[in-house]
DNA sequence: ATGTGC
């Protein structure tokens, strides 16, 4: 990125100042070595997004941030709607509710080391992984809506989980106002056979340990000690998210025009919230966030019943589920006044401070916990939002990840997935995937340095960094 | 991300 096109307001915050037809400035969070890699589209998409009916405040680029589909991923923008302000499909990314859930395990390295071949192998064997990958849950069509409509909740209330799983995550589990009818049957027939399972791209189930503690107190409070071991599961709602996606995509740039927006870019097509679209979008999208929590639920309990048969001892129980493809609706205060907004986080994790009413009782006064996945063999983090003050950072947001810098094509022509997972098993860490070209796609080195982007979110304000979790046993799609 | 590509 041309960093002259930038004003600099600190050494982790950079404006565009409000030009042409942008409403608002953009606010990107990195420091210089992270812009100066980043694509020239991550600025033209920012201003592309400022200049959205309603939009508030700023249009806001987290430090992994990269070239997405109209709106940058690592983007966050806020809408009013009492002033014209939209929703967009393109805001909230294909993979809706793609998201990162923690689980404590109960157990150390030692003993996961003492059998891991073969927790390795049990996993890949329960965990269904890759381009159409099918899994346990066959849904009919009535039992597809309670889905939609339930969520986690739906999916404990099916024999997955417990109750206190509920607790650990988003909105406790179950995304209200979701519109089952407002889902077309393509998407739900393409959802039918692939409830609990991992998909492919950078979605993956891993075994990590816990490598360094940062915040003694916090961790403690979230239940981690040096040397433990948690399994985090990353992935979404699958084919249902994606048909949705495409579908109102589709009809969102077709009646842009009709409701008199001007897009600066067809990738940016979007509907007014107040508008029957936006509605129906938003029943859609909040059933497709169910659809992502009650899959990552499922996959929970088949990760469940995978170490109880290598390791019986374990407890697996959540730490947090939070979910980086969304728009949500929350009350921010803007010029002096609290609003109601249509938050959209494309590539962003929601990060609460301490405090927030939202976040369970056991961990308000921790912070929500921050979920950063890694580049496959990296490292991956556990931060907490932080209030600084009155000066909410982007709403409440921080980085979700690494962020690519290299396209998969590119990343599959330079690298084979077999001599990847070979040195990963040099370094103690196995890897098992269905595809080696998707190996190839995911190798560490298409990614950016996951530990400045993190360090970057601290820096910026925009949340704490707590643990480092590193890499045991990676099941990968 | 994706029954990967209008």
């Amino acid at each position: 990125m041309n960093l002259s096109l930038l004003e600099q307001h600190s050494d982790f915050e950079w404006h565009i100042p409000a030009t042409g037809k942008m409403r608002v400035p953009g606010i990107i969070y990195a420091e210089r070595g992270l812009l100066e890699d980043m694509d020239n589209k991550v600025y033209e998409q920012v201003c592309h997004v400022a200049a959205l009916p309603g939009i508030v405040s700023a249009s806001f680029a987290m430090p992994d941030a990269h070239w997405g589909y109209g709106f940058p991923i690592g983007g966050v923008a806020a809408f009013d709607p009492e002033a014209g302000g939209v929703v967009s499909a393109g805001g909230v990314g294909f993979d809706i509710s793609c998201g990162v859930r923690t689980l404590h395990t109960g157990l150390v390295r030692a003993q996961v080391d003492a059998v891991k071949a073969r927790l390795a192998d049990t996993l890949f064997a329960r965990i269904p992984a890759g381009v159409g990958s099918t899994g346990p849950v066959h849904l009919s069509a009535t039992k597809i809506d309670d889905m939609l409509a339930g969520g986690a909740k739906w999916a404990v209330d099916q024999g997955y989980g417990t109750q206190a799983d509920l607790e650990r995550i988003e909105e406790r589990g179950m995304a209200h106002h979701a519109k089952p009818a407002a889902v077309s049957p393509q998407a739900k027939k393409r959802q039918r056979d692939e409830m609990g399972t991992l998909g492919s791209g950078n979605h993956y189930l891993e075994v990590q340990e816990v490598d360094e503690i940062y915040a003694p107190s916090i961790a403690e409070g979230l239940g981690l000690q040096r040397g433990q071991i948690v399994v985090s599961i990353h992935c979404g709602s699958r084919g249902l998210g994606h048909q949705i996606g495409t579908e109102f995509l589709r009809e969102m740039v077709v009646e842009a025009k009709h409701y008199g927006i001007d897009l600066p870019d067809r990738e940016l097509a979007c509907a007014p919230i107040q508008s029957e679209l936006g509605q129906r979008y938003l029943g859609a999208m909040r059933a497709a966030i169910n659809c992502a929590l009650a899959n990552r639920q499922i996959l929970t309990h088949l990760a469940r019943e995978a170490f109880s048969k290598v390791l019986p001892q374990a407890c697996l129980t959540l730490l947090y589920d939070v979910s980086h493809n969304t728009c949500k609706v929350e009350h921010h205060l803007v010029d002096g006044k609290t609003k109601r907004l249509f938050v959209h986080r494309k590539g962003a994790t929601r990060a609460f401070g301490p405090g927030h009413p939202d976040l369970p009782d056991s961990i308000r006064d921790l912070g929500q916990p921050v979920l950063i996945g890694g580049s496959m063999g990296t490292s991956s983090y556990v931060l907490v939002g932080s209030n600084e003050g009155a000066d909410e950072r982007a709403f409440g947001s921080a980085c979700h990840g690494a962020g690519r810098n290299m396209s998969r094509t590119h990343a599959a022509a330079r690298w084979r997935g077999r001599a990847i997972v070979e040195e990963l098993a040099s370094r103690g860490i196995l890897i098992r995937s269905p595809s080696d070209r998707g190996v190839a796609e995911e190798a560490p080195g298409a990614y950016k340095d996951v530990q400045a982007v993190v360090d970057a979110a601290q820096a910026a304000g925009l949340a704490r960094k707590v643990v480092r979790l590193v890499p045991v046993v990676c099941i990968k799609g």
